[in-house]
DNA sequence: TGTATTTTTCTTGTCGACAAGAAAAATTCT
DNA sequence: AGAATTTTTCTTGTCGACAAGAAAAATACA
């Protein structure tokens, strides 16, 4: 029997398949930002004709992951560095929103399923594997966001999730992968008050927990900025 | 000379072209929402291959404006009316939001531009022009929003500007077509506000001026279902 | 006559090929 | 040699054709 790479594959899944193993190579950071997107390479990789990866890039590229230059090259996204106060004001808010939603609207199943997110989030900071943590991390809110019942913030925050992805990566890859267990407990206070559907606290500490992160993202990059400068 | 309707575009437009076509025989419900769309049929009407066709739905499938059921029809999206409160929702916060910052970041030039989308408004509905109305104000929040100077909530925001263009477009037809003044006086408050950089007043005016219409059209739905019941 | 099964038709997903535009390389001219 | 121009190469956008899957139609069967 033959055991190759990718033999056969049902009609209709060449382009999921393609796009959700672009999307975590980009938000892993394995492919930097900048980088050039080749269609044929790609193609060559995954022994399917241009038109299915053409389709993944045109959703990537809906999603602000690629940006593709007319005639031109196409390429992974950059990083606006510039306007990051934009990211964080629109995460912080998000962050209170859902988790403020989740406390409302939440149902039994959606807790159980939280709380799966999070028992992966702790090993995996256990385990002291950032790509895991930091996945983990973004699939435990976007959890929460789903438990609110409102697509619309939840397609909001899970962009904003996986674009924190990026970042994050940088922040951890600085600190040498050094994970903290305090976002462990943060997580586990914020399923205790969505359980309890205290929703003034649930917007408080989804914004208290959307702060710290925040400002210690913001810390690293006041401190690059003075490393520039003495340079 | 040659005088054929689309005898040559350039290439890389055509997409564009369908793209927006499509998206606004949608959102003026000239495309019925649950209607199929067939792709060949589109290549015949715009003379092109179903290749770029494929590509302009993919994008309007990313945005939600159509669905695609794998391997068999794809049909325009339909309205949610049992969770049109999750929409009124975001809208509100969305309203807000973008109002505010406007308020603090907007400068000079993005403040014409709101202008001249006030007055084509104003037009629109001196006008009684019910199509050009929805069309001139979607366009008039959406570069408040712009004015504001947050790509992630501006465009949030107009994604739900487009689904409300569906929605006021079914309000207006039910008391056919006839516009009210009040918003273009509510719309010339709103931009006196931004410009003079009240930021409280613009949360409160933006949304003073969403839940207005969100409890008009409430109204309307609470309205159609009693005359369902007395059916 | 009503239901199950096969056949046909139709639509979508995928492919390989070609053309257009842009970048890179080679050539010409000063 | 250096700059401008032409040629080549490379990547993307578009096309027509074919194959797979599903719906509709036609046929067989109870």
């Amino acid at each position: 029997m033959d055991d190759n790479a990718v033999p056969e594959r049902k009609r209709g899944s060449g382009v999921k398949m393609v796009y959700d193993l672009l999307r975590d190579e980009i938000l892993d950071l394995k492919l930097a930002p900048g980088s050039p997107i080749d269609e044929v390479q790609l193609a060559d990789r995954f022994k399917m004709s241009r038109t299915p990866i053409r389709e993944a890039l045109v959703r990537l590229a809906g999603e602000g992951l690629i940006e593709t230059l007319p005639n031109r090259s196409t390429m992974v996204s950059n990083i606006d560095f510039l306007n990051l106060h934009t990211f964080f004001d629109a995460l912080v808010l998000m962050y209170r929103v859902t988790t403020r939603l989740a406390a409302q609207y939440h149902r039994p199943e959606d807790l159980a399923t939280i709380r799966t997110y999070h028992e992966e989030y702790a090993a995996a900071v256990k385990a002291q594997d950032a790509l895991a943590m930091i996945a983990t991390n973004a699939a435990f809110h976007s959890a929460i966001a789903d438990a609110g019942r409102n697509p619309y913030f939840s397609s909001l925050f899970r962009r904003l999730l996986d674009e924190g992805r990026r970042i994050l990566r940088l922040y951890y890859q600085s600190y040498e992968d050094q994970l903290p267990q305090r976002f462990v407990d943060e997580h586990q206070e914020m399923i205790d008050v969505i359980a309890a559907r205290d929703v003034e606290a649930a917007d408080r500490i989804g914004r208290e927990h959307a702060e710290q992160i925040v400002a210690q993202v913001q810390r690293l990059f006041t401190r690059n900025e003075r490393l520039d400068i003495q340079l």
